[in-house]
DNA sequence: TTGACATACTTTGCATGCAATGCATACCGT
DNA sequence: ACGGTATGCATTGCATGCAAAGTATGTCAA
């Protein structure tokens, strides 16, 4: 856990930014303990802007009020059932509306074309076995697609929903019929996104999901 | 603007909880500013509470970074349209899952029963002309159905989704046109629930908030 | 009359101080 | 030896203090 260097004084909301990005980077196991005066210490702040992060984490469902202060939110297999329902959705409209921005020219061709670039980042990692870039070509792809949507309130709560998940995630990316199976479904994603199908993307994006929740595994 | 009777120190998340409720109400007018100080002294606690609570109305999306401190957070048409899509996406799949659950026997008969009661009260709201009650017996009546879905996650993004909108809505429920509808399609989603027909709900739910977002109309 | 500039003030932002709370630990009694 | 209790410590929670920044206002000059 490299310890920042030492952010300016100027900037509570980086704090938050930073504690966010080691929850989204899977920096923290679950369960773990969080201190503001550790926090404080490691990112060499007073505790007033760590415990206002702090304060957002909590709205955020990423840590849950603990014994002494808070404690990193863990994922009980219903909860993380229910998270997979909820992305499968936003997803599936993510691909539909993409799909239909497309139909509608809306949608920049280097854009569409981007998307197959990720698809591709993704592939290559999951053949190299290497799970943290696998994760994170991944993310990647799927934040694109969320892009290409232009809805921002939907980006934001697919970002809240990516984030929760990725406390429990490390990479399930390395089973092998899963890693067999993702990148036809990613392609058939973006296909349908290029032609302009709303409905196929919708199909094809919900079912990507579900099979990614069916084959996630947490961490503890 | 009622201050509240001085909540007891030993309560931050009170602040904000207060707040929270007050966006709610949609006590707060789209582009007024909040000044922390007077926040403070109308709850009758310190700046510290209330600025940790703003921060997180800031995560909310429900204020926004302003001139001096912050701004309640408007709606632009555009940005109204795109909530409105993916309120109906939610709300859609809300109708579907709680359908699903109806069909497994995992829905209490009295939940359901409940449902009808919310229709028939949102129904006497509108036709005695009162936009304010109309308006809590609708909010009442899709978080109950929000509720049955059983899935936590997507309950508290819809939370989130209509505190957003409830800013800028005071009640478009007195459109004699829209009022004449309501009452058939909240029964329409009540009666696919009940038959658990989740296709069904979940299409009554969509048409049911676009229609909305149709004769959603802005404050200002 | 209007525009620009300087000044003062309002307000935020962070750090620190102080009190309260809850847990761990060690000690004592049985 | 075991259980209960008391004490001390780690840590939170809120209030206040101090410095910085940006804004509004008033004044002066053109």
């Amino acid at each position: 856990m490299a310890s920042t260097p030492d952010l300016q004084p100027g900037s509570a909301q980086a704090v938050y930014a930073a504690l966010r990005r080691r929850f989204s980077d899977g920096a923290y196991a679950p369960g773990q303990r969080l201190t503001e005066m550790a926090l404080a210490a490691d990112l060499g702040v007073s505790r007033t802007p760590v415990r206002e992060a702090i304060g957002r984490l909590l709205t955020d469902g990423l840590v849950v009020p603990a014994a002494r202060g808070v404690a990193v939110a863990a994922l009980s297999p219903i909860e993380a059932e229910h998270l997979f329902v909820l992305r499968a959705d936003l997803e599936a409209l993510a691909a539909e509306l993409a799909a239909r921005r497309q139909a509608q020219g809306h949608l920049a061709p280097a854009e569409v074309d981007a998307l197959d670039r990720a698809v591709d980042e993704v592939e290559v990692a999951v053949r190299a076995h290497d799970p943290r870039a696998s994760a994170q070509a991944n993310l990647a792809l799927h934040r694109a697609i969320g892009a290409a949507a232009g809805n921002t309130f939907l980006e934001e709560t697919l970002h809240r929903v990516w984030d929760r998940i990725a406390v429990t995630t490390v990479a399930n990316l390395d089973d092998p019929h899963w890693a067999g199976a993702i990148t036809e479904q990613h392609q058939a994603i973006v296909r349908a996104i290029r032609a302009g199908d709303a409905e196929a993307a919708r199909r094809a994006a919900k079912a990507h999901i579900e099979a990614a929740g069916r084959a996630y595994k947490p961490l503890t």
